[in-house]
DNA sequence: TTGCGTGCAAAGGTTTTGCATGGCA
DNA sequence: TGCCATGCAAAACCTTTGCACGCAA
């Protein structure tokens, strides 16, 4: 499957031991290091850019691009998930840039249907719905 | 529908015209301000940007983010997809970039789905299905 | 010891913003 | 005439790259 060698350093292991902690949850390269120097822990972000990276090509990690000038997002894929080929999707809200982050099955249904009636492989990583959320039409 | 003024200056009309004569094509801002600037036609890419952005809050022009690192694609929408009112769907094709339109009950039904359980009303003229085409696919 | 991983600094590129000027209504 | 649109320059931003050093195997 890889046959790039893998160190299992001090600084990827306290990264992927962070993004354990926060399963589900989209996570800023900028939140990483955040939050690892509150921790006291040294980590470099270009470091942070190359192991995110190689997480996605193992699989442990999706990364998500939501808009433009919005950084990139990683989450961690929790290992039942990867059995279960957990689909995610993503709305994002035009008034007030929030994201919403569900996981559910009639949307689950879409990519079967675009498949089955239009031969088309949806990829959810990169798809985000874009509207207004619930707070922002009540408003 | 729309509440700002907006004033046909010279750049915007030149712009427009040019967006029509290449429909269903992913245009972007570079490729604007090289055509017309090879046509002898001065035009900012701040303007360009910046009528960008109103032509997509208009509907009338699709944006399209394909890769993190790459400029953002925009896209004149026919006015025949106007009148579809919004059950009109779009696919892109991540491998030959090819953009698949579609009108479809059951992607209708994600609107409905997404409003009802979620209180989420999605706004079709922004959202792109990402994914790979049948010819990609099977290729 | 070998060579991969790290991290700083700098580069690269896209998009946005400030502000004075010019043009549409 | 009153605003809005334009455009230049500069800023802001995310991400990648170059290179020397340190650490895992």
């Amino acid at each position: 499957m890889e046959g790039k060698p893998n160190y299992k350093t001090k600084q990827r292991t306290q990264l992927l031991d962070y993004m354990k902690t926060v399963p589900g949850q989209h996570i800023t390269v900028n939140d990483v290091c955040d939050y690892l120097h509150r921790q006291g822990v040294s980590i470099g972000q270009t470091t942070v850019y190359r192991q995110m990276e190689r997480m996605v090509d193992e699989g442990i990690v999706n990364k998500y691009l939501i808009d433009a000038n919005s950084p990139a997002c990683f989450e961690y894929v929790p290992e039942s998930d990867h059995r279960t080929e957990g689909v995610c999707f993503h709305c994002k809200c035009e008034k007030c840039g929030k994201l919403i982050h569900m996981t559910c099955e009639a949307l689950s249904g879409i990519r079967e249907h675009l498949m089955e009636d239009h031969g088309f492989l949806l990829d959810p990583r990169r798809t985000v719905f874009y509207g207004v959320c619930e707070a922002c039409r009540t408003a």
